[in-house]
DNA sequence: CGATATTTTGACCCGGCTCAACCCAAGTGG
DNA sequence: CCACTTGGGTTGAGCCGGGTCAAAATATCG
């Protein structure tokens, strides 16, 4: 219930990192900063970390605090009167989190792994905001980055089924995984899977027992293996989309 | 299968209208510009129209122009291989279509009614949307509101019942047309449904029977009536809001 | 007026949900 | 060290909402 992002948690903060050598350096919204320009976010920065499960926002809110994401994964969600729960948006290291020009958030966010956050005090950043074209131009860029995304997931929700809505979420997290290691997918990938059954069934509206047969469906085809709950093997990428029911490489980003 | 918006249409251009007086003026991309900076826009615009069902780009192709949806209803929409479609974005009127920054489309985008769009050349419009901070902002604006409404949509497209995504979809047409008149939607308020029974089944994640079978149960219910096939009545918003799931009134944009 | 598209209705079926049991690994406390 | 929780994950049985297939009813249009 109560949002770490709100109010007054100055105390908590975590200690400077250089922004020169942070990790996300060229992928955040601060990507086309020079020297100068970053000194700016520089100062006003601050990390904050949240445990797995742990609530960042709620929606509803208003949020004093936006930022990025460094490090770990963290839901959006939204949910229904009567509890049913739909995850909107995955959001991993680089991505940014919060609405400019707008404090009241409109989704939960939840940490699903343990999560660190480089956050900026909501006026100042708009200010900068305001006076850096090179910062409103990469919010842009990633926000109509989010949107494809958003509308691909679209695709996924109404149309796809279970099967091929595995197929999709682990064929991500496959390009994923291997573009962190700046190459393109190869079979016989290993990768983790961050989320527990729980949150992929709320990202792929499904529940939790469907997506547990539909993973040992693919196992069985032999389009995956689990090296445990939470590792998968992907002996064939190809196969692995061809099942997601995309063409080639199609599309999706996060 | 050949796009409008791809190539060599300067032609077709229909002539110019004063962007003084364009009805939607206040709410488009240049609602933050001055007059000076209007004339930069108005230099290089253009309109176009499009009769229902004609296609505007497809999925792919690399686009000329980009521009606002002057009147009419635009309906962006993703395809499966085996056919399977979903809309992923209806556009109205001052709303912006195409991506700035990336030339080659997303989705289809077809004209659900007559349709007529005021078009700008790609690369004058980047080039403006460089020099002028306004413009730049406005879209960023306009892309948040849009991302908040597909998200909206993936609740829907995931978790609501037939039943529920026709009573939210009739709840956010109505509230759309009582905003035209500047007002609050009110009981006994009458709209039209721009759209056929196969473009809402594409856009809720149903099949056309489905969306008739639970027209007919609204109806049934006393939720809705009809006028006739095209026209809605609402005798008592509170109550379709209810059927929607939406408390009070929740969030949705688009 | 026939011709063609759109919408409605009916009968049936099946994919994914519900409810329930069970498994397993990791605490936790006596 | 073992008994007991606790939280995730898997599996099974049965049901039902929405899909499929088919046909009738109702626009729309030359």
């Amino acid at each position: 219930m109560s949002s770490v992002l709100k109010l007054g948690l100055r105390n908590h903060r975590e200690q400077h990192d250089s922004c020169c050598d942070c990790t996300i350096r060229n992928r955040a919204v601060c990507t086309y900063y020079g020297p100068q320009e970053l000194a700016l976010l520089e100062a006003i920065k601050f990390y904050k970390k949240f445990q797995p499960g742990q609530e960042i926002v709620a929606a509803g809110e208003v949020t004093e605090f936006l930022g990025s994401v460094v490090d770990g994964v963290v839901a959006l969600s939204k949910t229904l009167s009567d509890g049913r729960r739909q995850t909107v948006g995955l959001m991993f290291p680089s991505d940014f989190i919060g609405r400019p020009m707008q404090p009241m958030a409109h989704y939960d966010a939840i940490a699903v792994t343990p999560v660190r956050l480089c956050l900026f005090d909501r006026p100042r950043f708009e200010r900068i905001l305001r006076d850096t074209p090179a910062l409103a131009k990469r919010l842009l860029e990633m926000t109509l980055g989010e949107l494809d995304a958003a509308r691909d997931w679209m695709l996924l929700l109404g149309r796809k089924t279970a099967n091929e809505k595995i197929a999709t979420f682990f064929s991500i997290l496959a390009r994923r995984a291997a573009a962190l290691e700046h190459k393109a997918p190869t079979d016989g990938l290993v990768f983790e899977l961050p989320l527990t059954r729980e949150a992929m069934a709320d990202y792929l509206g499904l529940t939790i027992e469907t997506v547990s047969r539909q993973i040992t469906t693919l196992r069985k085809a032999g389009v995956i293996e689990l090296v445990d709950a939470r590792h998968l093997h992907v002996p064939n990428y190809a196969a692995l989309l061809s099942v997601a029911g995309e063409d080639a490489d199609g599309g999706m980003i996060a």
